[in-house]
DNA sequence: TGAAAATTATGACGCCGCGTCAATAATTGA
DNA sequence: TCAATTATTGACGCGGCGTCATAATTTTCA
């Protein structure tokens, strides 16, 4: 019992280690350059070892976006945590987002590739339950920060929205601005000079707009944003640092 | 040289087909599914013969994505040339991008393979620059709008934004919530249900927190959208439908 | 018109990656 | 100790990529 105990801790670390090596080859060449071979070959095992842990490399991207989206919550449940007002605390979801997309870049690229629909359809339920999961944690904890926003009465959500469909916008407005900066060509020759500054201005007039309390005017609210990126950055840098070593 | 011509005319006939063999392939069956081999034998003409028109199939999409995106170029001019104001104008390029993602889906999937990097990097300047050329006559399209407004004083844009990143909100937020829609595991199951109507939702109350006149409440925006998205989907279709047949 | 030159079409070829599976090795249990 | 179970291996068949020598067609020009 020992004995299979042991073994079977051995399986799961050549797991570990098999996406250790996938992960740089993803990031860095991409899908096409990661290949069973070269993985086996990097890991000094044959290649149906390989294929015992994993039945095709969809899988292995999947189980890496699973890790990636993990470091993702861990970084949003940091800032949901911070001890301040709740729009503030929304503002500091922001700044994970912006914290995972500029220093976890390569597992802002990971999340990227499971929309792939290639990579989503060959993948097994299991790890796309994972996934949903993971989704759906990570909005719950922006969705919490805007129950009690309303529950403390700085946010008044008439009927026409719940908390879910007002997240929903702060996603895609996030997510949106993300993709464009990383994907689209040359945003600059357009006159798009700073995105990140653009979109936390219109993030700004957004919850202005709802008239979430308290109300701040553009330059107090990339101040304050400023601010809190700096101060919270060290709290991130922990986390991630734990995620990557554990 | 009448001869010649013919020849050419020909040639670039066949670069046609191959387009009009090959999109169905690509938006159905994905990008591993396209293969040179399969659009040879579909068109009954040897491999060698597709190489000489594109040397890869990277090529195939940018060249699929080009047109995609000259659809999507009409369809903003169209909304953009709308009687009304200039306001509503930018509700009518709202509209016609909720046009093309509903009613040209295979045109708004052909347009997300370029972001795969892989495609991009292999693909020759040429195309690139096309590429760049439409998204920036897009961009341009959207800006005249909201210089318009400025120019008419509906709207006041103060020295924080430029026209350029007041628009880049939008798109984030509209493209953002498409892909969103599109790509991401039941966004019915974390309680969104109505993305669309949503959007639409933060899309009035952004522009409102711009003060861009007239000022409308939601139900009055949405009533509006919905009136307007109806009346001008018939030239919206018309639009399409040339652009298919030519 | 006819033959040489230029252009275009063909598909077999070498290479690579996928996923399989029969054979082999290692581990377990009694 | 040895049979049963489990894990590892890598050769194999398949299919797609991109090439290139060869064949077919078209153009040029005398």
């Amino acid at each position: 019992m020992v004995e299979l105990t042991r073994k079977q801790r051995e399986i799961e670390k050549r797991t570990q280690e098999i996406l250790r090596v996938a992960k740089p080859i993803l990031v860095r060449e991409g899908f096409h350059a990661l290949s069973m071979d070269r993985v086996a070959a990097a890991m000094e095992y044959a290649k149906g070892t390989i294929y015992n842990h994993f039945p095709h490399k969809e899988e292995i991207v999947l189980a890496l976006a699973i890790e990636s989206m993990a470091l993702r919550r861990k970084l949003f449940q940091t800032a949901a945590g911070w001890d301040a007002p709740h729009r503030v605390r929304l503002m500091a979801i922001g700044c994970a987002c912006e914290f995972y997309t500029q220093h976890c870049s390569d597992d802002f690229a990971i999340e990227q590739w499971i929309r792939n629909v290639n990579v989503w359809d060959k993948s097994s339920t299991a790890r796309q339950d994972l996934i949903r999961r993971c989704e759906g944690e990570c909005m719950a904890i922006v969705s919490s920060v805007v129950h009690a926003g309303v529950a403390s009465n700085e946010l008044v959500l008439n009927q026409a929205l719940t908390a879910e469909e007002f997240v929903f916008g702060f996603w895609a407005i996030t997510f949106g601005s993300q993709i464009l900066t990383a994907s689209s060509p040359s945003l600059a020759a357009v006159g798009i000079l700073d995105p990140r500054r653009a979109i936390r201005i219109h993030c700004c007039t957004l919850l202005n707009g709802y008239r979430w309390q308290p109300i701040m005017d553009t330059d107090a609210y990339l101040n304050r944003a400023e601010e809190l990126s700096t101060s919270i950055q060290s709290e991130f840098s922990r986390v991630r640092a734990e995620h990557y070593t554990s």
